[in-house]
DNA sequence: AAAATTTGTCTATTGATATAGACAATTATA
DNA sequence: TATAATTGTCTATATCAATAGACAAATTTT
């Protein structure tokens, strides 16, 4: 006898949203309810729960603002899956480098490049003067189609000039990085942190406004300790978890 | 560090008075709170959990209509010892023998009875041909208004026709027997086990969902060893504890 | 293109929840 | 006996929870 009604009870001093909230939850958990799969309208739910269709939609809004569903206009209500990519960090990681077997699919997409004057804060970490020349890159990392990671990477434009090219044609940082005799690098150092999404980040990484994103600074570094790349990574919080290896 | 404050949190969902009724029935389990002792008084526990006074109020009314508290005015709110009924299973047991000075007043109630084929089980039990003719009678004991047992029991068709009609009038299990001529009968076996009350259980014993219920199962012969009535009965764990003598 | 489905937003109403204050009723204590 | 302590009752007010209905906005289906 698995799977009870479980029904809803009024004025048991928990709030019928609540006890919804709660019982999705519970279907979500026992399998009732699949994952990246829509739930049933909010009309039949609120039927089958016996309360208003307002009160259902209470109920999702708690579950939306967790990061359990996700409410498409037009669309459904969908259950998301609640496995995170674990993405590896550590000296000598690569970017899709330890996500094998996580996801079938994985690419990165090149959003934007430009040649800029690098700012303080980009030329201290690329050890070079503030206002030299930088190539700035941004890209998006996708698994199974779903956006993973937001990236804004800084090079020196005069040692790598035309690098955006070659990622734009490769995909890959590091075979472009080869073209320009760089065989190896490590992770020199890596700052974490988080906060919420941006209105660009929402939207480059579709998220709901109130998401929150990993923020990992970092440069990488020839073996002998030359900058290379000074790289700010955006990783939505509910998708993404790090997973941190020797540094 | 035991006797966390766990704290009350607003707009959860639950409201905050079964939130500080909860709390204090945590507080009773653990024994912060004794038995037969005073609560503080109303004043306190709302500074105590940040609350307004009728908030506890409300908590405490709850607890008091659950039976886990009684408020005497001027006085102060008492914690009631929650005996449980003990009820004793020996070979000689009869259903309300054992039970003086418990409960004032004790009673059997005839929920539905009707007249079916044996199951395999049943039919061993009473030593009869599977599918013979059974009477099924399903019964709750009762102890001062509270439900204390859920019982299904069954005798052969043949040799009690009407049995149910008896105990119906009489509310007497053993009273009806002696109409058919049976003045005494032992337990023969009794197998006990526990489990989750099922949706009947709890509608039937007034349970909350995930009471736990003690179950008997015995067969009942006359002295010399003729079956009389095979049972299957479900004791509220909360409410009673069985009491082994001599089998 | 049109219709149907589904989520989103708005207004309105009712009852439950929580706070606040005042005072009564009962009991224990000084 | 007076006083203090404690629960009980009442009124009032504000917010949350739940229901109800209508329509908009986005998406899918026909």
């Amino acid at each position: 006898m698995i799977g009870q009604p479980s029904s809803i009870e009024r004025r048991s001093g928990v709030s019928l949203w609540r006890q919804i909230a709660d019982q999705i939850l519970r279907s979500i958990a026992v399998g009732d309810f699949a994952e990246n799969t829509a739930l049933p309208p909010e009309v039949a739910l609120a039927e089958r729960y016996g309360v208003n269709r307002h009160t259902v939609r209470s109920a999702i809004a708690a579950l939306v603002q967790d990061g359990v569903l996700r409410a498409e206009q037009g669309r459904g209500t969908f259950v998301l899956s609640r496995k995170r990519l674990s993405y590896p960090i550590g000296a000598r990681t690569r970017f899709s480098e330890g996500l094998q077997g996580q996801a079938s699919e994985r690419r990165s997409v090149l959003l934007e490049s430009a040649v800029e004057p690098a700012s303080r804060r980009v030329a201290e970490g690329l050890g070079l003067a503030k206002g030299s020349s930088v190539i700035r890159l941004e890209t998006r990392g996708e698994a199974d189609g779903q956006p993973v990671s937001r990236a804004t990477g800084w090079f020196d434009a005069k040692r790598f000039a035309g690098i955006e090219t070659a990622i734009a044609e490769t995909g890959s940082v590091t075979a472009s990085l080869q073209r320009f005799g760089i065989s190896d690098y490590l992770r020199q150092s890596t700052v974490l942190s988080a906060r919420h999404a941006d209105a660009a980040d929402l939207a480059d990484l579709d998220l709901q406004p109130g998401a929150i994103v990993l923020v990992t600074v970092a440069v990488n570094v020839t073996p002998d300790g030359q900058p290379i790349q000074f790289a700010e990574t955006r990783f939505p919080a509910e998708r993404v978890e790090l997973k941190l290896s020797a540094l």
